[in-house]
This record gives structure tokens, C-alpha cells and sequence, in this order.
DNA sequence: ACTCCACAGGAATTGAGGGGTG
DNA sequence: CACCCCTCAATTCCTGTGGAGT
């Protein structure tokens, strides 16, 4: 018998539950798509585009929005008289300020032209730019930064390109978007980026149950085949989702968790029992991978933790820690790192949430110190560092 | 009211590794 | 070749913190 076959009895399409995959309307975010015209007429009418700042968390449309907007006006701009509109788009995930803007400049250049992302100074790339968008043909450019608080704290890009209008580029007007998830994001920049960088602010919201229900009816009519789902799978993804995160991300894995959980059992249909297994098995996924994700040096520091916790040790101090990170690291022949930055590596951790972490202050005979907890359960910190073969030899 | 512990966490520096120009 | 730039992790140095103990 073959290993592989072709064919599902519960899917048709299962892309159409993907989060790369673009549906054909845009349905829930009426409200967000309104702010967005209106931040965009003036670039429509041919003045200085207004700069956007777009924020929510992941998986509540606004990357999927902001395509749809961009589009239509691409679409439109046969009709305005006078504007052309150029839009580049660019995810900043991974990239610093200095690389973002040399990406931007190979965006205008061919790829024989292109320059390499290290080595000018600051001012020779920005310059660049200003004459890669001085010489366009365009009359109109806007920048699309995705994820742009990965960017991080030096903000010059995020100075410059809202303002290189004032002096440096004259032929060309420039507008920026900027999309982030990140709430913090915006309260870290300076005053100064903070009032040209969010000329307009556009919330995406967490979707509720209802909104839920809607994206995933509109999803699942492509995604199955027939009448596979039992009748209250979709208010029931969307209720855990919606309850959870409010992203339709997360309310599309469950559903198409809960499609293969019940391909490979070859169920006929997919029940709520399918749904509430594969919610689990979707949040536990995401701690796992986040976990795995992790260099050697945190690996060994959660290690440490998972150990003194099996000795009934649930609450730490950074000194116990690294005595016991120092062993470990000894024991497999790796660098052993100072305790500032086993100290850095842990509040990483608790920032990610994996380690709760409570302030004591005990006076003359502690003085003050954090104690650190594992924040999620001990057997998926020690299944994910079973995947590391560095870390495994020494559970 | 003041001291003092044991750290927290910011700032500056270093060094290795990516690359550029003339 | 000499000299320059950007990046990132790691390190050193240093100041800040706040309540139990005096």
C-alpha cells in the first residue's frame, strides 16, 4: 500500500484557513477601513500623503486591511488626474533601521545595482534614498513598513523618511505606514518621531465571538468539503479564540487543527470534541516552538530552573540559578556566560512569560532580589529541551 | 530616621564579524 | 592596502532601590 495518497474526506481547500491566504472581501473591520480613506484623501488629492500608524495585536486584520486599501487606491489612481501612486512595501522583521533604509533603496534599483546591506555610513544610505526618490518618476510614494517595531529604539529612519520632504526630496511627495502589534512600541519613540510618524492612528481591536464566527463561516464555506462541520464547531472556535487572543489567526489554526485531528482519525465529521482537543494542542504548539526557538544560553538558564523546581525549589533567586546554570554549562563544554547576562537572558524569559517573577525585598538580611517561577508547566519546558541535543544529555 | 543588603538594570566599552572606498 | 562603517553579544562599571532592622 502506498505511504502517501491524494484526497481528504473533510477538506476541499485547506489554504483558505491559512494565514497567508487572502479571501476575497474583507469582512469585520468596516470601521478600521473608514479611518484609512480618510487618512488617505489627501495623497488622492494629490497633497503631501499623511503619515499612518497602525496598531493592534496579531491577527486582528491589519496587515490583510492594509493591503485591501492599498490596492483599491493602486486600482483607482487611473482615475486622479495628475497623482501616481507607487507603494513599497516592507516587512521590518529582523532588520534595524540602517538595513530597513537600504532595503528601501534597492527597492528602486535593479538587482545588479543593489547595494549591500553594510558598509556605507549612515548619511551616504539616507542620501541614497533621497535620490532614489528624486529621480522616480512617481509623484507620490508610500512606504508600507510592516512590523515596524522590530526596527527597535534608534529611531533616525523613523525621523527622517516622515520628514525628508522638508529639504532632501522635493520631486517626489512621501508618505509612511508603519504596522505594528506592538502597544509599547509607540510610547517608546522619541517626541519627536512620535508627532510626524502618527499624523493619523488607526486601533485595529481584538474581534469578538460574533466577528469570530463570521471570518470563520466565511473561511470554512471553501476550506471543507460539504457538511463535515457539526453544528457548533464554528461558534465554538470562535468563543475559545475570542476569549483567548480575539485574533482570527489563532480561531483559523484551531479550526484547521481540529480539520486534521479529524482527517487523520478518518472521522466523518468534525465535532466539538475535535475542537476542544485541538485548542489545547494549538496553545501548547506555540509555547513549544517559542520555547525550542531559544539560543543554548537561555536553554541552559530554563534548565537550571527546571531542575531546582524538580528538587521542590519553585521559587529562585538569579544567584541559586546561575550556580546551577554554571554546573550545566560545564557539563556540556560550552562557554560559561557572567551573571549579568544570565541576568539579562532571565528577564528576557520573564518578558516572554515563561518565568513568573516576583520582587522581595528582605531588608538587612536579603536586600532586595527577584524570585523566578516557570510560568508554564514544567513538562513542556523539559519536552522542548528534549529537542535540543546539547541540553538533552543532561535531563 | 537612617542604614544596609543584594541585587536590578542603565550606560559605556569591547571585540569579532559582516562589509565598504580609494 | 589602510582606513572606515554597521551590528550584536558580552562584559565591566556604576547608580538606584526599598523595606527590615537598628
Amino acid at each position: 500500500m502506498a505511504r502517501f495518497a491524494q484526497g481528504s474526506n473533510i477538506f476541499d481547500n485547506e489554504d483558505a484557513l491559512r494565514d497567508s491566504y487572502t479571501p476575497d472581501e474583507l469582512i469585520e473591520r468596516d470601521e478600521e477601513i473608514r479611518t484609512y480613506e480618510t487618512a488617505l484623501q489627501p495623497t488622492v488629492n494629490g497633497a503631501r500623503p499623511r503619515n499612518i500608524f497602525v496598531y493592534g495585536e496579531t491577527g486582528v486584520g491589519k496587515t490583510l486591511a492594509t493591503r485591501f486599501i492599498l490596492n483599491d487606491l493602486e486600482a483607482d489612481q487611473e482615475y486622479f488626474d495628475g497623482v501616481s501612486i507607487r507603494v513599497e512595501w516592507l516587512n521590518c522583521k529582523d532588520l534595524t533601521s540602517y538595513q530597513t533604509v537600504t532595503q528601501l533603496v534597492n527597492k528602486f534599483r535593479e538587482p545588479l545595482n543593489e547595494i549591500s546591506p553594510s558598509g556605507y555610513g549612515r548619511g551616504t544610505v539616507n542620501r541614497m534614498l533621497w535620490d532614489e526618490l528624486n529621480t522616480i518618476d512617481d509623484t507620490h510614494v508610500l512606504f508600507v513598513l510592516d512590523e515596524v517595531d522590530s526596527i527597535g529604539s534608534d529611531d533616525d529612519l523613523l525621523y527622517q523618511l516622515p520628514r525628508c520632504n522638508d529639504n532632501q526630496v522635493t520631486a517626489t511627495k512621501v508618505g509612511l505606514i508603519g504596522i505594528s502589534n506592538d502597544f509599547t512600541f509607540r510610547e517608546s519613540l522619541s517626541a519627536r518621531v512620535q508627532s510626524s510618524l502618527c499624523e493619523h492612528e488607526i486601533h485595529f481591536k481584538p474581534y469578538d465571538a460574533n466577528q469570530l464566527r463570521r471570518i470563520l463561516e466565511q473561511r470554512s464555506g471553501e476550506a471543507f468539503l460539504g457538511d463535515v462541520l457539526s453544528g457548533d464547531v464554528i461558534p465554538l472556535c470562535s468563543a475559545l479564540a475570542a476569549q483567548d487572543t480575539g485574533s482570527a489567526r489563532h480561531a483559523l489554526d484551531i479550526m484547521y487543527k481540529a480539520g486534521s485531528l479529524a482527517r487523520e482519525r478518518e472521522d466523518t465529521a468534525i465535532t466539538s470534541d475535535h475542537v476542544h482537543e485541538a485548542a489545547e494542542l494549538v496553545e501548547r504548539g506555540v509555547i513549544e516552538d517559542e520555547l525550542q526557538a531559544l539560543p543554548t544560553q537561555s536553554h541552559l538558564v530554563l534548565l537550571a530552573i527546571l531542575k531546582l523546581h524538580e528538587n521542590g525549589e519553585d521559587a529562585v533567586r538569579r544567584k541559586e540559578i546561575y550556580d546551577v546554570y554554571e554546573d550545566a554549562a560545564k557539563r556540556i563544554n560550552t562557554d560559561i556566560k557572567s551573571p549579568r547576562t544570565i541576568h539579562n537572558r532571565l528577564s528576557q524569559l520573564s518578558l516572554k512569560g515563561f518565568l513568573a517573577v516576583t520582587e522581595c525585598n528582605e531588608g538587612v538580611k536579603g536586600g532586595k532580589h527577584y524570585d523566578y517561577s516557570l510560568d508554564v508547566r514544567a513538562k513542556i519546558v523539559e519536552d522542548a529541551l528534549c529537542e535540543s541535543q546539547r541540553i538533552e544529555v543532561l535531563l
